[in-house]
DNA sequence: AACGGATGCAACCGCATGTCC
DNA sequence: GGGACATGCGGTTGCATCCGT
């Protein structure tokens, strides 16, 4: 006998949700907090799978979500973090508060992939695409959770590499917003060893990564119900419309609309990140 | 204005992992 | 120890929107 699904797929809605699901899904969860999925649909009288509903919640609802790009910090983490955990958005979501690993995954894929590919930059190896191959530079491949999956296999490469990727990126942000003319690729390699020194030295950030180099995974923080600094959620017990709406437009715009902006500028993120290794160290 | 390709993102699917009994 | 179940994760897909012709 083989697994029950997840759900009864017969009844269940699929597709886009509605504003009206969503509101269901946001009042049951702020009453009574994030338990059981599979029970969820039922409880919050949705026809939709537990499965979509902690989608749902996770990547779109949750009041907590920053929207809108990424920061250039956010960028530089997210190359630094992918070139030693591989595509493990999870792990390097959680190093992004506000983040989603769908949202960094959906970035990676359409916005940082090809700005790599563009400085010539494996975005999979973080290695130059030209670069001959070099057995003691070589990535390694680690055995992943899946060893009959090789595209599942997680890549390890050298952390110099994975900076070097972030400060190029950088260079290239500045580049593309200034009159540099192409003839300057040739000193590219030069320029950006410079550039990678001061970025080391100057990146707090990234120097408080490189030193922890084996960080352990982080776990996800729990989420409180309601946030501390969320004053409007402190004083409801139920939603009402307007209150909703007001939730609603907020998820249109962004974590900024919450007054968590503040919380998760650049320099917060650093702190967050040394913080939580800080913590995990101990 | 209309069309078609490109792009970005929300959502789905299937498998892996963790937990309980 | 192993089966059943819940949840998490990463890859993929579908669709709305954008943009160039």
């Amino acid at each position: 006998m083989g697994r029950q699904p997840c759900c009864d797929k017969l009844g269940v809605k699929k597709g886009p949700w509605t504003a009206e699901e969503d509101k269901k899904l946001i009042n049951f969860i702020l009453t009574n907090g994030q338990c059981c999925w599979r029970a969820v649909p039922k409880l919050a009288g949705l026809r939709r799978c537990g499965k979509s509903c902690r989608l749902r919640w996770t990547n779109y609802l949750r009041p907590d979500l920053k929207r809108g790009l990424l920061s250039e910090a956010e960028e530089k983490l997210v190359i630094d973090l992918h070139a030693r955990l591989g595509n493990r958005w999870s792990k390097i979501a959680a190093r992004l508060p506000g983040r989603t690993d769908n949202e960094i995954k959906n970035h990676w894929n359409t916005h940082i992939k090809k700005k790599l590919l563009k400085m010539g930059i494996d975005p999979v190896t973080h290695e130059p695409l030209n670069k001959e191959e070099n057995p003691t530079d070589q990535p390694i491949l680690e055995s992943g959770q899946n060893k009959n999956n090789v595209h599942q296999q997680v890549v390890v490469v050298p952390v110099r590499t994975s900076v070097t990727a972030a400060a190029t990126l950088l260079e290239l942000d500045n580049s593309s917003t200034s009159s540099s003319s192409a003839s300057s690729s040739e000193n590219s390699c030069n320029e950006s060893k410079l550039v990678l020194d001061a970025f080391n030295e100057n990146d707090p950030l990234l120097s408080c990564l490189l030193e922890a180099d084996d960080a352990p995974p982080r776990m996800d923080l729990p989420w409180e119900l309601p946030p501390k600094n969320f004053d409007n959620i402190n004083n409801m017990t139920a939603w009402d419309d307007e209150s909703f709406n007001w939730l609603l437009d907020c998820q249109d715009f962004g974590i900024h609309d919450f007054g968590f902006d503040n919380c998760f500028n650049d320099v917060e993120l650093e702190v967050f990140n040394t913080k939580y290794d800080m913590e995990n160290k101990q």
